[in-house]
DNA sequence: GGAATGACGATAA
DNA sequence: ATTATCGCCATTC
């Protein structure tokens, strides 16, 4: 596996918070980017998932409608059916899975 | 330093 | 349900 370029400051933050995404719980790629508070929207985290996130629990990102990631919906169906996310069909159901990290 | 890119999101048809 | 279009904005070319 060659080693990804430099990781932004920017990515290093969403990486850090998609880290601590619970088991059987997601995010949205907007919910992301809302929780960091600095600038970027739902395309930057997409982008630094596609570049950075293999070192992090990339399938507990998911599109706001519920869709899994774009290009390893497969791979992520699988995890997600293992770690018991709630699920509807093969899409996240967000009502009851959407995660958002603690204020504290 | 301007244009292109893109694991998205909301809306319209 | 699905496709089409537009807005968004850090990063890359």
């Amino acid at each position: 596996m060659p080693a990804a370029g430099l990781p932004t400051p920017y990515a290093e933050a969403v990486l850090d918070l998609v880290a601590r995404i619970p088991r059987g719980r997601v995010m949205a790629y907007g919910d992301v980017a809302a929780a960091l508070q600095q600038g970027g929207g739902p395309r930057q985290v997409g982008t630094v998932m596609a570049r950075f996130g293999s070192g992090v629990p990339w399938h507990r990102v998911v599109k706001a409608d519920g869709g899994l990631a774009a290009g390893h919906e497969a791979e992520a169906l699988r995890r997600h059916r293992r770690e018991g996310t709630p699920l509807r069909g093969s899409r996240v159901d967000m009502r009851a899975a959407r995660w958002m990290p603690d204020p504290s």
